[in-house]
DNA sequence: TTGTCAAGAACGAACATTCGTTTTAAATTG
DNA sequence: CAATTTAAAACGAATGTTCGTTCTTGACAA
């Protein structure tokens, strides 16, 4: 179809991007051919390489849009007034992860963007992207937390988002490789951790029972 | 050189699974050629087929002695007596994790041998037994917090390892990606996330009312 | 027409792997 | 000990396949 409006353009772009994400998902990304694109397109080799100039420019495009999703989410939950405890916040980011990680889910292509990255400095642009903005939502969450008083005002809230950054990719790896992560599981996880009583040097552990 | 000792034939292997694992750190995985390895290891093809039948085969080799030496690392740090402080042994996790996640360090290999577990049935099951070897020392450790006295005796051990787990490769993650993480900026972040107050409705506006 | 889009055959490079040959050190013999 | 045999070990060019990409050709709207 020659000389065709812009939002054909557009839509055969889409069409390209939703192919290849769903390869990418079901076969991974290297294991995916441009070959298995232009048949899950339904379109051929010419046309797919008029959108995109390589398999790289298409992983790209894919790679910068794995994570969108819960970043929007985060924000919002972050922003929630009054302050919602961490494991509450937790929970809700672990059902999202959950509904985003099923067969078709795009969060199964996170540990994939994550190796690609470390190799790919394009890539790992986009990757750094995904990682800070998430992080900054958690630091932003920690100085809410010192502003309504339930962290001590001396609270550095870009390390505090660093540390509980880490429950979430956690929490993912364990759901993607073994399968044995749920969201309540977690939230009693989170509900263990913080405890100062964890920070206080420990007695000896013998039989014996303290209280 | 025939009939050659045993010792001589574990040398090769070792050899090989050296110049392999260098070669995978150094451009990834994917990017490793056959051939990258025969010259690495200064061996022919013949050579290094004749110690290995394939690259998945090498790959999978590899993969199973990624984090051996976080794990037995965390083993021993979780049985120190008396119990270790969280943000203490957190922090020497991590500066174990700074020291194997420099440019020759295996830690690198971890994000791919992620991606890998995802699509390959048998590396999958070698990165399974990894995590879980990991989690299972965070459940012991949750188990001996208990048993001092420092978490409640209602405190699943499990649960709780299963989300301190994350905090090691949300670590990982921003070091190898963003590298702007440190062990003691982990330790404030764990300090911060280890408070109860965490888990009590918060209140900018409205006051609050216990759990 | 004229400019753009799509098709699909074709291409060349790169890949993992194979295999016939050569080298080598241990074993055997005199 | 020295000469010879033997079979494992190593070599490396060749193989066949697969891949990403390009190119030629035709189709169709303006």
């Amino acid at each position: 179809m020659p000389r065709v409006s812009p939002e054909h353009l557009e839509r055969r772009r889409q069409q390209i991007l939703d192919a290849a994400r769903t390869c990418f998902i079901r076969e991974g990304v290297h294991a995916t051919s441009m070959q298995d694109i232009f048949a899950e397109a339904g379109l051929s080799a010419g046309a797919v390489y008029r959108y995109f100039k390589s398999k790289t420019e298409i992983i790209e495009a894919i790679t910068g849009t794995v994570i969108g999703d819960l970043h929007t989410f985060l924000g919002e939950l972050v922003q929630h007034d009054p302050v919602l405890p961490l494991d509450e916040l937790v929970v809700r980011v672990a059902e999202r992860v959950v509904a985003l990680s099923g067969p078709d889910g795009t969060m199964r292509l996170a540990p994939q963007a994550w190796a690609l990255a470390m190799y790919d400095p394009d890539l790992r642009r986009y990757v750094q992207q995904n990682v800070v903005g998430l992080r900054v939502h958690w630091a932003e969450y920690a100085r809410r937390c010192v502003a309504a008083g339930l962290l001590p005002p001396d609270t550095d809230p870009v390390a505090a988002g660093k540390a509980i950054f880490g429950i979430i990719p956690g929490f993912l790896l364990q759901r993607l490789i073994l399968d044995d992560a749920s969201p309540e599981e977690l939230r009693a996880g989170v509900r263990a951790m913080a405890r100062e009583s964890l920070l206080a040097a420990g007695a000896t552990t013998d039989p014996v029972q303290g209280a």
